[in-house]
DNA sequence: TATATTTGCAACCGATTAGTTTCATATTTA
DNA sequence: TAAATATGAAACTAATCGGTTGCAAATATA
């Protein structure tokens, strides 16, 4: 199945658990303490996480650590990169294009 | 309904929807050329993301023109902020801490 | 070796999603 | 005013989602 990083961060307890291993890698057992659901949940979560290879797994004996893969959260910035100019300007490329548009109508 | 900025990013076709009207500002017909669906799927993706206030309409008679919001953007930036100090440096934060923790754990 | 612990997977369930078709409303134009 | 155009909303549908319970496999511990 193939997974989307966009379709993987809209989940609010996703984004939960990327935040809580961003800080330190941990088991799914320990991430389940945290949140309200059952740890099966959790383990479902993160195979949606692992699917799109925003966290990667480093297995210790019986222990799996889920650890954040940073990098994989660049391909969200890059999008939004593309909009960054539009925000940051007051007068910007949006506003040049509305009033071109606006102007051609006239 | 509470619409949430990053469900509505999570569909690629209103993903693509938002990279089309920040270009320039269209109307749902012109919107709904550019896809392979019905005019009311389109209107129906719009009303999503008005609800979360990534776009904005400007009424012209009868046409309604939807325009991004790019300000509305921001928020995932702001959510992205937090994680990009962990890819942007090759011994970064995350590794100090996974350092630590291994350290403590022997 | 027997038991406990850690984990993932399968099967199921109710809610939500993205799409469709049909229809109502508002505005423009002939 | 009548017809055409632009749009949103309602009702329906198949697929997906996030959750559950129950189970099997692997590893650690008594």
């Amino acid at each position: 199945m193939r997974r989307d990083v966009f379709q993987a961060i809209a989940d609010p307890t996703r984004r939960a658990i990327i935040l809580l291993i961003a800080v330190q890698a941990m088991t799914p057992n320990a991430i389940a303490e945290h949140f309200d659901t059952t740890r099966q949940a959790v383990s479902k979560h993160l195979r949606i996480l692992t699917e799109c290879q925003l966290v990667k797994q480093e297995h210790n004996g019986r222990e799996i650590y889920y650890q954040l893969e940073a990098t994989k959260m660049k391909e969200i910035d890059h999008w939004l990169e593309q909009f960054k100019k539009l925000w940051e300007s007051r007068f910007n490329e949006l506003d040049k294009v509305l009033l071109t548009l606006q102007n051609d109508k006239k």
